[in-house]
DNA sequence: ATAGGGTTAG
């Protein structure tokens, strides 16, 4: 850190860039400056109205060889110490498109004496940087010095630290504010609060909140983004309905609609996410594109695609983000072809693709089986488009092979990857392998996976229903045996219901809902009528056959059957049943769920980790998969 | 004195 230390002129670099790029703007104002400048007369007028040439010259300056020039002029038409002119040149340089935070540290170190107004725009130019941590750096710096310091320079100090995700440098920065008397600027408490949420402490950003002297919108939206965060989705529902119902002393903004519709995405709840969009069209957000493009994936995720295109339709300017929206989107519903027919569309309409967009792509091609599709799109991207595919095209790409039953090409597709391939990436293959009973690959999978030290008992399980489909008992009870000795934890699966704005939570074998004993209830009745009607329990593949067991249950259940349970009773008939779960959905409560929309006559919509499953009439979406 | 702060779509 010798920002400070140097006092250097260096102004022939700036000069010499002068005349080799050419910006016809900085040019004629640089003309109309220097004659300013010139003018003998009323000295005082002239050089104000050539400062306000020169701020505006600052004002309109993007490219770093426009800030060179300018530099050059500054330090050859006024002195340095004059501090508007460089604050604006700092911030400018700093926040202009590019973000010169190099170029700004070099004109920062010029200035002999740096005002506290001058330290903190470099501070925060840091902080937004790729370097933060100089950031910090330049504080430790003013301490030192004995240089004043206000909530601003903290707060953007707080914000370094978020970026670097810096905890205990966060709690160093914390116990100043409160040593400073800081802590009753609600702004200053605001960055820190979602400081501690980006570092997973929900329980430390909840506690500043609490200790706001007053709470603004910007607040509760941290505290919702908080939530969102650390798996308190439930909640947000409940703040949003607090805010619109006045209990908060303010009103969601279109950030809050924002984190919202985020939260009814991850849950389900199609009903709230209407709720959300009421309320953006009265609050007059119509023409907000995030909103219109977080509205389309609620929609869509939603598994209401309909809703979702009209959205899409009209909006009046639709940019990269809205298209793959759309995009994959229908590839979650499983409309492979009309995803495609999307991303064509997307094409003629002149929209870029990038990254994301062959995500949906290549999903919408493995979710609907479309091999020769994906594939092309897949050459394509890289060849066309010149975008190196990363682990998820990889991943999409693998799952279309893998399901194809191409098992042998998708491994070599991995083995080729540059990149070294994650677990996800294996789990997928793992998986086709127990669709197409592919014993010798699946356990060469399993022990990449154990390589990588990111074997979960998901994966066991897998390897388990492989052998188990192919009849290989005592494999079965070998993997069962070893499970068991090694005590590996299964991650619990927890399926969500929504009614009323209240979120409903289950998890398997759940004991703890307070109409319990109905839902058991039900639940008998739901079986022996489903089994008149053809369904057949699936119990070798299952995971809780484990419990069963264990626990002595004389049946278990997951908690999609237990969440459909409820849904059935506490629903008039008719009525759609929506559920959120965090894993995947095994084949027998996929099973389950099939039969049961066509006995009870009940559309059951079933989100999990990867796709939408729309069950109706004893059809799923995706029927052919299973 | 001058400028400057927190949350943000696929």
């Amino acid at each position: 850190m010798k920002l400070l230390a140097s006092l250097n002129s260096n102004r022939s670099v700036s000069l010499s860039s002068f005349s080799s790029s050419s910006s016809s703007l900085v040019s004629v104002l640089s003309t109309v400056l220097d004659a300013g400048h010139a003018r003998p007369a009323s000295p005082s007028s002239g050089s104000s109205g050539a400062r306000e040439h020169l701020l505006s010259l600052i004002k309109s300056c993007a490219h770093e060889s426009h800030l060179r020039q300018i530099h050059a002029r500054i330090l050859r038409t006024r002195s340095l110490e004059e501090p508007i002119i460089s604050l604006r040149f700092l911030s400018r340089a700093a926040f202009s498109p590019a973000g010169h935070v190099t170029y700004a540290a070099r004109f920062f170190s010029q200035i002999r004496k740096p005002s506290l107004a001058e330290f903190n725009t470099m501070i925060r130019a840091y902080s937004r940087s790729d370097s933060p941590e100089e950031g910090l750096y330049l504080y430790r710096e003013m301490r030192r010095l004995g240089e004043r310091t206000d909530p601003l320079t903290s707060s953007f100090c707080i914000k370094s630290c978020t970026k670097m995700e810096s905890l205990t440098g966060g709690r160093q920065i914390h116990g100043r504010i409160v040593r400073d008397g800081h802590q009753s600027d609600n702004l200053l408490l605001t960055a820190l609060m979602d400081f501690y949420s980006v570092c997973y402490k929900g329980e430390e950003a909840c506690a500043v909140f609490d200790e706001m002297p007053e709470r603004d919108t910007v607040a509760w939206n941290v505290l919702i983004s908080c939530y969102l965060r650390n798996r308190r989705t439930r909640d947000v529902l409940a703040v949003f309905d607090a805010m619109i119902g006045g209990e908060c002393g303010c009103q969601p903004d279109d950030v809050t609609c924002l984190h919202v519709l985020q939260a009814c995405t991850s849950l389900n709840v199609l009903e709230f996410g209407g709720k959300v969009h009421e309320y953006i069209e009265e609050r007059g957000y119509g023409d907000a594109v995030k909103l219109r493009n977080s509205l389309i994936t609620m929609y869509s995720r939603c598994g209401s695609m309909d809703k979702a295109f009209m959205v899409f339709k009209g909006m009046r300017v639709k940019n990269v983000v809205s298209w793959s929206a759309l995009i994959s989107g229908l590839a979650m519903n499983g409309k492979g072809r009309e995803a495609i027919e999307a991303y064509l569309a997307m094409l003629r309409a002149n929209v870029v693709p990038d990254d994301q967009t062959f995500t949906g792509v290549l999903s919408a091609c493995s979710h609907s089986g479309l091999v020769d599709e994906g594939m092309l799109f897949f050459e394509g991207m890289s060849k066309d488009f010149k975008r190196t595919p990363n682990v998820h095209h990889y991943g999409c790409m693998v799952d279309l092979l893998g399901r194809a039953g191409l098992l042998d090409q998708a491994y070599e597709l991995i083995m080729s990857m540059s990149s070294k391939p994650d677990s996800m990436i294996w789990r997928t293959l793992l998986g086709a392998c127990r669709i197409h009973r592919h014993v010798a690959l699946g356990e060469r999978v399993l022990w990449h996976l154990t390589e990588l030290k990111a074997q979960e008992a998901g994966d066991y399980v897998l390897l388990l229903n492989i052998y188990s489909s192919v009849g290989d008992w005592e494999k079965v009870t070998e993997v069962r045996k070893f499970m068991k000795e090694t005590g590996i934890q299964t991650t619990p699966g927890c399926t969500t219901i929504t009614l009323n704005g209240i979120v409903h939570e289950f998890t398997v074998d759940d004991v703890l809902h307070l109409r319990q004993n109905e839902i058991y209830t039900m639940l008998d009745e739901i079986g022996s009528q489903l089994k008149i009607a053809g369904y057949v329990p699936e119990i070798s593949s299952e995971l809780h056959n484990l419990s069963y067991e264990e626990k002595g249950y004389r049946l278990s259940y997951h908690s999609e059957k237990l969440a459909i349970a409820f849904g059935v009773l506490a629903t008039p008939p008719g009525t759609t049943i929506r559920l959120a779960n965090n894993l995947r959905i095994c084949v027998d409560c996929h099973n389950f769920a099939k039969v049961l929309s066509s006995v009870y006559d009940r559309m059951v919509i079933i989100r999990d980790r990867s796709r939408l499953h729309h069950f109706q009439g004893g059809h799923c979406s995706c029927n052919d998969y299973w």
